[in-house]
This record gives C-alpha cells, sequence and structure tokens, in this order.
DNA sequence: TACTATATTAGGAATAGTTCCTATTATGAG
DNA sequence: CTCATAATAGGAACTATTCCTAATATAGTA
C-alpha cells in the first residue's frame, strides 16, 4: 500500500481525536480534543486536517441543522438524529442503504452519490426540561 | 379566529418572496426580493419574520450541507438534493412518508418530530463543468 | 551530515451568515 | 388624540469557517 501515513503528527492527532470522541463532535470540540495530544496545534490546521480526512474517507460530515458541522469516523452507511434544542447528534439503526433503494435514478438532472438522512426530534434531557417547565405548543 | 394578519407589510413581503422564490431560496435570496416590495426592509426583519414564519408552519428550513440555510413554502414532506459543488437545491419526488415508516419509535431516547432527507449529489451543470477539465478521483 | 525542494504548520486577519440590541416608527384600542 | 404595545431599521456583535503568509518540518539526495 502507499498510503504511509507520512509525516503529520497533527493530522493524525485531528484523526485520533475525531475518532475518540464518540458523538459526532464538531471541529471545535475535535480541536480542544486534538491539543491534548499537539498542544501547539491551531484551528487551521484542524480545519484543512478535518478537510482531507473526508477526502480520503476517513472521516464524513454529517448534515445537521445548526451551524455547525459535526463529524463522525464511522463512514458506513447510517442515520443520525439530532435533537433540535441543544443540537446533539446521535446515530440511529436504520440504515442509509434502505433508502437508496427507493432513489430514482434520475433525479433532476443530478448525480447522486450520497443521502444524508437527519431525523430532528428532542433528546431526552430537553424533552425533561420542557416538561417540566409547562409545555409550550 | 384570532390570527388576522395583523399589520406588518414586511412580513407579508417576507413570506410571498419566499414563496415566489422556487428554488429553495435562502435569507439573503429572500431579502433581495423582499427589498422589491418593501424597499426599506432590512436583514433583521427578513430573519425574524422568517424565523416567525418557520415557527407558524408557512415555511419549512431545509437542512442542507452549506453554511447557509434555504427555505421551503411547500412544507409537505419531500426530499431534498443539494449539488455538493454550488449549493444548489432541489425537490424530489421520493416523499418522506416512506421513511417515516422504518423508523424504530424509540430512537435513541430522542421524540421524533420530523425527518430531513437530503441527497448530495452533482447538478448537471457542475458534473458538465467538471467532465470537460478532466476528472478526478 | 548538509542541502534543497516540497509540504505542512501556526497564527491571525478576513469573510459570511446570522443574531442581538436600541432607538424609532407603526398599529390598534379606548 | 393618546397611550401602550408590537414591529421595524440599522448596525454592532457573534460564530463558524476560510484564507493568507512567514516559519517550520519533512523527505530525498548527495
Amino acid at each position: 500500500m502507499e498510503k504511509p501515513r507520512r509525516g503529520s503528527k497533527q493530522k493524525r492527532a485531528v484523526l485520533s481525536a475525531a475518532v475518540s470522541l464518540a458523538n459526532h463532535p464538531t471541529a471545535q470540540q475535535i480541536f480542544f480534543k486534538a491539543r491534548e495530544e499537539v498542544m501547539s496545534i491551531s484551528f487551521s490546521t484542524v480545519y484543512r486536517n478535518l478537510g482531507i480526512l473526508v477526502d480520503e474517507g476517513d472521516l464524513i460530515t454529517i448534515i445537521g441543522a445548526g451551524s455547525e458541522v459535526h463529524y463522525d469516523h464511522i463512514t458506513g452507511n447510517h442515520c443520525h438524529i439530532q435533537c433540535s434544542i441543544c443540537g446533539k447528534v446521535r446515530d440511529l439503526d436504520v440504515p442509509v442503504v434502505d433508502f437508496n433503494g427507493i432513489l430514482p435514478s434520475e433525479a433532476s438532472g443530478f448525480t447522486v452519490d450520497g443521502v444524508c438522512v437527519t431525523f430532528t426530534g428532542m433528546c431526552r434531557d430537553c424533552r425533561e426540561k420542557t416538561d417540566s417547565k409547562g409545555e409550550r405548543r
């Protein structure tokens, strides 16, 4: 194989941070984790390497409702659910493969290369908070 | 009914701009369109009213891969596809209802209230550009 | 080891989208 | 007309991300 992990302990730190942070970390969370390993690492480096790692297939980005991008080192097809209150993202057991089956091959002139299925809802924590405060709508 | 569309031509302008712009406009696009109707309208007003209109169910937001939020006045369940190059969003005929059927009722402790299915791919325009330049990867 | 070309980094400035704040203006009720 | 309330315009502030540049690290070669 010719993928010798050449150089860049920063890049390795970014990947291992993304892997060790289980719950779909944001770039910021990855930055702080990676900094534990390479204290001098900068945001630029984290963002650049995250992009590279996504290109290389080591990570995927999760399309979410918030303004932050979430990363996932489990690159196999699966869905996510995001809490619309706190932004928390979790895995779901529903495989995306099921969805691909019903995708029309000709989709508005687009070539389809992926699908991101994100359920929205409320996590237990936020639900309990809302319930105990009197329910709005 | 006590929902008399009280006041605010700005709010009406925002909604009609969102409706008249067919292809899932962003807040910015809605702003420029709304300004044709109410020239003094400001970004704050557009953003605030978009939020209100979403709360009231007149619009939905589309979860996309880019940093911009897209709005859709067709609030019924349907999927979207987004070009990963230019960010363009289009409707797909695949109904989201199909997806809801296979959703586990107990989803990681979340209460599910919706699902956003966004296919990613490349639109015809961007595909042609890429093809003619020699293909990467 | 020393030298050189290339790749990568740190740091911060710049950008984009969005939210927040405040004084001002419009609206509706009496 | 007057008052109380709601909504607005404008811009500052904020956040996540990208871009730029000089400095540093790396790999290859002698």
